[in-house]
DNA sequence: CGGCGACTTGAATACTATCAACGTCGGTGG
DNA sequence: CCACCGACGTTGATAGTATTCAAGTCGCCG
């Protein structure tokens, strides 16, 4: 199946079985056709940690997967041998609830991790499903595990990487409880924004690579309120939406776009203000800020 | 002020220090009044992780601290150097977010480990509280990494801890997104109970040691509806609630209470049930199907 | 005793979910 | 080629749940 130079996610089986132990070469012909294979320089990098400076980038080489859209990487139950690290392509961790329900944790891109969570039960907890073609790097475990005994600088990073992980679920955790369904809906295009700019590409002009449903699973809505806050967005000149095309045109208002104050509510005056932000205010888009110390606009 | 042999937190600067890299002895005398010190084993014990085999668990020796109610472990920004353990007592984790609120993360108690979170920026990103006295195992983290790179298992016991706090942080994702106000009460509480258990205390009758605002905020709820449901609960017979003492009485209802079916209604047969559970379906606090099988009640 | 923080309870409001109808796009097969 | 279909998306009407605002109670501490 595996016509040529690429590995196929079909022939993953076999990988798994015979090859998931990638051994030292000294040829660096594998790594000539293509991304077929990365070394521990190439995975650091990706992963925007730095490599251990000693190693001589040949002490491993891990394989490159190709999966087709709508695969899955790792499914849940499923024996944790691996890490992956996204080197393109786009997808989304789910976790599959008591009742059958999928809930999107993350929507990991290029130089993200995953697997992580296998760790603990030996088995992975989430599952891993592509959004668009994707080019995975397969890193073995216990390879990385050996390596990371040799390079203790390895060791920290990893560290490090689960900890910034850890940080970002309870950024997640506290957006999830605080935040507004419009206020959830902007930060998302924001983000998504930044991590598109932070890979090259347009944090203001971007595809969405999920449906509505899956944007609402992660922010803890309903598609049709997703929807709803996209037109709303649109109509209010925030963005343009055609379909899955997203334009950000005012960043800075979505960034700081806020619930209807949950703290204290001082009511205060109301002054004149230009169209666009007393129509925000009006549907109570804008933080209550912008009511409080509205003499100071215009 | 550290009157005798116990170590007071304020006198923890003083600690940080000069005694951040407890160093090894071989006089057990250090152990023996009271808990003043733990060694490698007792803190593997704690955490539930398998000490290192071949430890001679005299490698280091680490510092408790005793905290008072209100009290902070560590704050957030301050700067990363020491994991914390909770030996005994009760404490809140807490993330400020932008405006100033509290974000109520968990409540570690007895096995607990604090202060991931800081690992990767260096700094911490939490803060965490005091909610009783509480005598805390201080392990700097240098140490714990020198020890990590002596004792193999140990550095494998920490990727597995952090992976499980991983895992528990989507769990606490998917339940903030998909539960009912009612099932968010409901497995707060038996979830607590369950925990009491396996410290050997009673999971049926305990102590909230948070307020119902703080419990509110872990579960992304106000603090009126807390109240509310905790009132409900207690009308419905399923718990005894006095100020903060809780009574778990039907447990088995507590632990399927369920939103109001927002997925497919999967018919399945039901067996019959007591009066409490139909009272609980005319309330819609049990699962949809409880209604849509209703032939089969009574 | 006074006062404050925590808690409870009620009433009204606001927000989001739910239900339903319809529109669009892309693929497939007659 | 076109008709049909299914998945996805939009929009409206309605319902329901949780928040907000507002008293008022309780317990504790100075």
């Amino acid at each position: 199946m595996s016509s040529s130079s690429s590995i196929d996610a079909s022939d993953l089986s076999a990988i798994n079985q015979h090859a998931s132990f990638p051994v030292l070469s000294n040829e660096a012909g594998w790594r000539c056709q293509g991304n077929l294979w990365s070394n521990l320089r190439d995975v650091c990098d990706l992963l925007k940690i730095p490599s251990p400076s000693c190693s001589s980038g040949e002490d491993a080489l891990f394989q490159h997967v190709r999966y087709k859209a709508g695969q899955r990487i790792h499914t849940i139950g499923q024996v944790f041998e691996n890490l992956y690290i996204v080197n393109s392509g786009f997808l989304k961790a789910v976790l599959i609830d008591e009742y059958g329900n999928e809930q999107v944790l993350s929507f990991p891109m290029k130089g993200d991790l995953l697997g992580i969570d296998g760790i603990y039960t030996q088995r992975h907890a989430s599952e891993a499903v592509a959004l668009s073609d994707c080019d995975i790097i397969l890193v073995p475990y216990k390879t990385f595990s050996a390596l990371g005994r040799t390079y203790a600088e390895l060791e920290q990073a990893m560290f490090s990487v689960m900890s910034r992980e850890l940080v970002r679920e309870q950024m997640m955790i506290s957006m999830l409880s605080t935040l507004s369904a419009e206020a959830k809906v902007a930060r998302f295009l924001t983000n998504l924004g930044e991590r598109f700019s932070q890979l090259g590409y347009s944090g203001k002009v971007f595809n969405l690579r999920m449906t509505r449903h899956e944007i609402g699973s992660y922010l803890g809505l309903t598609l049709e309120t997703v929807s709803r806050t996209l037109s709303a967005f649109n109509e209010l000149g925030l963005i343009t939406v055609d379909q899955r095309q997203i334009g950000i045109i005012d960043p800075l208002s979505l960034k700081t776009l806020r619930r209807l104050s949950p703290a204290k509510p001082r009511s205060k005056v109301t002054k004149t203000m230009s169209e666009t932000v007393s129509a925000l205010v009006g549907k109570n888009l804008l933080p209550q800020w912008h009511n409080d110390v509205a003499p100071a606009l215009n």
